[in-house]
RNA sequence: GGGCUCUUAGCUCAGCUGGAUAGAGCACCUCCCUUCUAAGGAGGCGGUCGAAGGUUCGAAUCCUUCAGGGCUCACCA
């Protein structure tokens, strides 16, 4: 039982004994730092069941406290406040029993429940950017934080490789590419179909404007001509399965995995499983069409069908075409439902960018009216847009962060602070380099982890991320000198500890180890890595002030030198075991 | 226009879901490396928590209105 279960009781004891009352709930937080005391007792909120003077009340059950709780010495009372003071044993009982626990913190996990968090989701025709680094970080860190709170986790990515966008640059390839492959031009495949992409559209454009100078209205213009005509032949022939476009498409996509691979490599995500559009928009209309017979849908005359959720305050929302091809949420429907088959799950997180709220909104409250029981347990992790200075990254005007540039960018700069400080003498190049990666990446994960996911985040390139700080390197560089300090000490880290005097330094460091499995929890629950960063970060200044104020091997007895080295050591194991539910390593020197 | 969302120090962000004098980092100004890694530590400067009302012992946090920013309301994905 931990202390504030502990001192619920005894509160309510207190209560019962000197006032006859029985609280429903006792109300603790941490004690302020000007004043004396580890956790304290807010007396207002009692003041609804017990009348008086909340000093006065508070003093009565301080006394009572420190005659009947063991782990209580002490007490004040400020205003409406009652301060406790928890004794040394106490933290020297708690220090011993967690210290070797490498998974301090973390709930092994049911196999009953799972959890499937999508991610990444990407369209094979754009290169990975700023904006997918977030949604990787995100939803990586999430199924992280998910797992440590005892949840089974799957983790999925679908992606689009179907439709009309996917014909253009398909298109614009063989009519331009004279055969190009990734090979041949020493280009990522991502980045090369990503150019004929961009290729299709500048080619398209020159046409809408020759149609335009010959008198041709310019909306009738864009659907004249030929190259749109040509793309339009082209899906069609895909979804007829003509065997030339099929192979062209496999071969195109299979260059972007393979591109797509090495960035998630760089970033350090991964997956359990991928859909495919192309394999899952079908089960979507099949499933269109026996709501469609259970009443949950209704067809219009023109043939397309429609959900009214105008009793929800939502509107009418198209789910198949009058032509009867299938849209955005006719897939999503399929792809929801055939990872409910896959995996036993007991619900689904979606990482997607709040621009799609409202989408999924109504895909929930469909896969609700469709009556499945897992649509109770959907989340979408709705999170802000990247932003530039200049406004919103656009691909026409160049602006795009590129996901491989920045994480280099990131690699070059670490290496740079490296070389300049000189601390990494000994390595090899190698291991340098290594260095230099974790520390880049450290830089860039964090930078963009610690924001809460809901908030918009201004990314500006020209000033450089920051590496002092609340920053990732500020982390990994307390961890690199914990490192140290385990090197130089021949101390036995198990040794149980007793008969010292805590610190104070120590002591706020204990109170904030204290805190980290109850900052899992809540990070899960509200599927948020900013608490966990913002944590590891409280934890990393508390253990920087005890080390620059405490002599670790100068300290007066052995079994304080012991029990400060046992102590870096378990910070230690925390900051990597938090950073790792970020995605982020930590280095053992820099 | 309807819906959703955001606004906290010059800048970037916390603020434990209603508690004490609102906290960090960057930037600026002082100090601290013959003790373990100074990418660090100790301190200073800096705030009418977008505005106005309301709820209550108590509001950055909850409610209402207003202002400003973002997203969204496609037979695009």
């Amino acid at each position: 039982m931990d202390i504030q279960q502990l001192l619920t009781q005894k509160v309510q004891e207190a209560t019962l004994n000197l006032f006859k009352v029985e609280l429903p709930s006792v109300e603790f937080q941490p004690t302020r730092k000007e004043f004396e005391g580890d956790i304290t007792l807010v007396v207002f909120s009692m003041l609804r069941v017990i009348k008086g003077n909340p000093v006065q009340i508070g003093s009565q059950i301080g006394a009572y406290l420190q005659e009947n709780v063991a782990e209580i010495t002490a007490f004040n009372v400020v205003k409406g406040f009652l301060n406790l003071v928890i004794a040394d044993s106490y933290y020297f009982d708690f220090f011993n029993t967690h210290k070797s626990n490498t998974t301090y913190g973390f709930v092994a996990a049911a196999d009953t429940n799972g959890v499937m968090v999508e991610y990444s989701s990407p369209n094979t025709n754009k290169p990975l950017h700023l904006g997918h680094i977030r949604n990787n970080l995100l939803g990586y860190s999430v199924a992280e934080i998910l797992a440590a709170s005892g949840k089974k986790v799957f983790k999925t990515q679908i992606i689009n490789d179907r439709g009309i966008h996917i014909c253009k640059s398909m298109l614009a390839w063989k009519k331009y590419g004279n055969g190009e492959t990734p090979e041949t031009t020493g280009l990522k495949g991502d980045k090369l179909v990503g150019n004929y992409y961009v290729k299709f559209d500048q080619e398209y454009k020159k046409e809408i404007e020759e149609l335009v100078e010959k008198g041709v209205d310019k909306e009738e213009a864009k659907k004249q001509a030929p190259l749109i005509l040509e793309t339009q032949e082209m899906l069609r022939k895909w979804e007829a399965g003509d065997t030339e476009v099929i192979a062209l498409w496999e071969m195109m996509n299979q260059w972007v995995y393979a591109g797509f691979k090495e960035t998630y490599d760089k970033l350090g995500v991964n997956f359990d499983k991928n859909y495919y559009e192309s394999d899952t928009y079908k089960l979507g209309k099949d499933t269109v069409e026996e709501g469609l017979a259970k009443g949950v849908f209704y067809k219009k005359d023109d043939g397309s069908v429609w959900i009214d959720l105008s009793d929800e305050g939502l509107d009418e929302k198209l789910v198949l075409r009058s032509d009867g091809t299938s849209v955005y949420m006719t897939q999503d429907i399929g792809t929801a439902i055939q990872r409910a088959k896959d995996f036993s799950v007991s619900g689904m997180v979606y990482t997607v960018g709040n621009e799609q709220d409202y989408h999924f909104k109504v895909l929930f409250l469909i896969l609700k009216k469709l009556d499945f029981a897992w649509a109770e347990d959907l989340f979408h992790l709705s999170y802000g847009m990247v932003d530039l200075p200049s406004g919103k990254m656009k691909s026409r005007e160049g602006t795009v962060v590129d996901a491989d540039d920045l994480i280099d960018e990131m690699k070059n700069t670490a290496a740079t602070i490296s070389e300049e400080l000189g601390k990494l003498d000994g390595y090899s190049e190698e291991q340098k380099q290594e260095v230099y990666t974790t520390i880049g990446s450290g830089a860039l994960k964090y930078f963009i982890l610690k924001v809460d996911p809901k908030k918009r985040i201004l990314f500006d390139p020209k000033a450089s991320i920051d590496f002092q700080g609340n920053t990732g390197p500020f982390i990994q560089y307390t961890y690199a000198r914990i490192q140290a300090i385990i090197r130089k000490s021949a101390h036995d880290q198990t040794t149980d500890i007793t008969g010292v005097e805590l610190h104070e330094k120590e002591r706020e460091v204990l109170k904030q180890i204290q805190l980290y499995p109850e900052v899992i929890q809540q990070a899960a629950k509200q599927y948020s890595p900013a608490l966990i960063a913002n944590y590891v970060y409280d934890l990393v200044k508390a253990y920087n002030s005890f080390f620059q104020n405490v002599p670790i091997f100068g300290a007066e007895t052995e079994s304080l030198i012991l029990f400060r080295a046992q102590l870096s050591q378990w910070v230690g194991s925390i900051v990597k075991s938090g950073f790792g539910l970020l995605g982020i390593n930590v280095p053992n020197r820099m």
